[in-house]
DNA sequence: CTTCTGACA
DNA sequence: TGTCAGAA
């Protein structure tokens, strides 16, 4: 009986414009919605004005604005005060796009590689053959040293998202080790040369298990009378641990000279 | 039964 | 942002 145009009730409001009710109080609060008026029970009524209103807030909501730009988009300023706000929140949401498009790589990336412990089975030698594979440096040290605390903290922040990364320790002659990562673009401090190698994939639990296996590696390689020159490869892989809890994932490579001697 | 306000995590 | 209590 007291509705003269036909006005809704918060709930109504809410449920037509699939937000809560919570959320249109809020933005009462904020002065930025207000009802057309409040009935007797001192509830909130809304009539199509308001919808249209609360409509143009989600659509800038959105795009990322904040509720205190919204208030002022929605009062004071003129359409051209608005445009470029319009342009930010464009970039904004592309970098988004951008964002979650490499979260979907990595992603599909481990699932690759998951699918690929299952194959091969621990311990085996295999021989593969690669392109030239450019790679990035992070930082050098020693070789009998290891990536430790103080090691992460003093080369932070060179490389974005570091643990979703293959990280390639490059043991030279020289005692040292050069840490690398695969960075496409263009640039690259080493090139490790096309052609065949000899890889041993397997996982530890800790240091001594590792440096065991890198002697074992050694140890077969000159038992099979294979050539291997230029430095030994060890790529980490920390994210595969996500499959094997307190087991680190790593590969072995060593440079292949005369692979048509081999015999499996 | 619905909403309002205020508080809290 | 969701939830909950107490009141209207």
């Amino acid at each position: 009986m007291n509705r003269m145009q036909g006005e809704i009730t918060i709930s109504e409001l809410a449920k037509l414009m699939q937000v809560s009710t919570h959320q249109i109080r809020y933005f009462e609060e904020k002065g930025i919605l207000d009802p057309a008026y409040t009935g007797e029970n001192q509830y909130r009524m809304y009539g199509m004005h308001e919808i249209y209103r609360l409509a143009h807030i989600l659509l800038l909501r959105k795009m990322g604005l904040s509720v205190q730009v919204i208030q002022e988009c929605l009062s004071h300023l003129t359409a051209e005060q608005i445009t470029p706000l319009f342009h930010q929140a464009l970039a904004n949401t592309e970098a988004e796009i951008r964002r979650l498009q490499e979260n979907k790589h990595f992603i599909e990336k481990l699932l690759v590689e998951k699918a690929q412990i299952s194959d091969i089975e621990e311990g085996t030698f295999t021989i593969v053959q690669w392109e030239a594979l450019p790679l990035k440096l992070w930082f050098e040290m020693q070789a009998a040293e290891s990536l430790n605390v103080q090691k992460l903290m003093q080369h932070q922040g060179k490389i974005p998202n570091l643990f979703e990364k293959d990280i390639h320790y490059v043991y030279n002659d020289s005692g040292r080790v050069g840490m690398y990562t695969q960075e496409g673009q263009g640039s690259y401090d080493l090139l490790l040369p096309a052609g065949s190698y000899v890889k041993r994939t397997l996982m530890v639990q800790n240091e001594e298990q590792l440096n065991a296996h890198i002697q074992e590696f050694y140890a077969h390689v000159e038992q099979r009378g294979y050539m291997c020159s230029g430095p030994l490869l060890m790529v980490e892989k920390s994210y595969l641990s996500l499959f094997t809890p307190d087991q680190l994932h790593y590969e072995l490579f060593s440079y292949l000279a005369n692979p048509e001697e081999v015999h499996v």
